[in-house]
DNA sequence: GTCTATATAGGGATAGAC
DNA sequence: GTCTATCCCTATATAGAC
């Protein structure tokens, strides 16, 4: 209908350091910033446009409506995830494999922080989307975590204990904000690994 | 100047089996309920209001705006906060500190998972809430945890390992959703505090 | 204490010029 | 590809009756 670009191509993995970006990776990078700074519903798209120069009208050339953006964005980072799931196979039940799988996400996690905290401040506005475009149950690593954390089969204490080495990787990247920003990434990546493996490597005493 | 009660004595330890609360406390109970769920800035007066079986204006006799609903519930969970941070005196420092302090902490979100929930969920909005209303520099966990995870006269592991350890709390107990429903609150709090003491307690190898 | 009615503002989205 | 102008809707909040 719209002359817009349908969404199809969205997320694929571009060159990144945005030098000379078109218009609709930058509609997409301050939507990125203001999304996770303000939060999804009190960002208004006036004021994604006022950022970039134009005005309000020229987004929806680009754009089909304000959801698309934050779809365009998830989409990013699912594109990421796929690209890394497809490494590590299937078995994803011990919590050693869980391990190996972590380490991982915490790769991409500090190549691609900003939007894993778009995702984490914009849950509920994120779930609202699954529900309306619902894309197939796809297999991201939050339904394979739910599933495994379901899975009465599987030793309760080991399944509490992959939900905790997953909020590790969150507390020490994400929500300790900038307090760790003088730590080079390497570094706390290192760090943060660690922990991970101590949590999901019993440690021999009950 | 309206004839809504001051929000000074918001957040009182009331009864908590609301079974015939009034209509304030009832009312902010329906704001948990949906803010939590569908997020702050999407939940409308009107939808709360309609749950409740009256009118929206209604809740302006109680409440001056939709702000205040959210200060109201944010201070239930300060009053819970402060009320057991001053059992644990005042040393934070280290890893040791914290694992004991935490021990409260999953205490305090079993019993209150909802508020939590709530607070994890609309991060940006409580943010604002602080700028706006910036009740003199309150001394609450939020603070204390920023303070030293800052403070680089600390070992950066340990530091790095509290994070993680809030983190892997907050993983196991609100990220994890209703997985562990079927698991008795005392158990799975027991359960995530043997994480956080072995992420807290220095493994012996480097 | 709750109602109806209304004021006011701002948001998303569209039409059509350039 | 971006603009201005506008439509329509919903939201918060207020006024005043009951």
């Amino acid at each position: 209908m719209t002359p817009s670009k349908s969404t199809d191509r969205v997320g694929t993995t571009q060159t990144e350091t945005g030098e000379h970006a078109d218009t609709r990776e930058r509609i997409l990078d301050v939507a990125l910033d203001l999304f996770s700074d303000q939060g999804y519903e009190k960002t208004s798209l006036r004021e994604i446009a006022e950022r970039l120069g134009f005005s309000k009208a020229a987004i929806y050339y680009h754009f089909a409506s304000k959801e698309d953006l934050l779809l365009a964005l998830h989409l990013r980072l699912h594109d990421y995830g796929r690209e890394f799931l497809a490494t590590t196979g299937e078995g994803l039940s011990s919590p050693q494999q869980w391990a190996t799988l972590l380490d991982g996400f915490i790769e991409q996690m500090l190549r691609h922080r900003a939007l894993f905290v778009l995702q984490e401040r914009n849950r509920a506005a994120l779930e609202r989307l699954h529900d309306t475009r619902h894309e197939a149950d796809h297999d991201d690593l939050e339904n394979r975590l739910k599933l495994v954390l379901t899975d009465a089969t599987f030793d309760v204490r080991d399944r509490v204990r992959i939900a905790c080495a997953l909020g590790a990787v969150i507390g020490g990247l994400l929500l300790s904000g900038d307090a760790f920003s003088a730590v080079p990434d390497a570094e706390l990546g290192h760090l943060v690994r660690d922990v991970v493996h101590g949590i999901l490597t019993p440690p021999a005493v009950s």
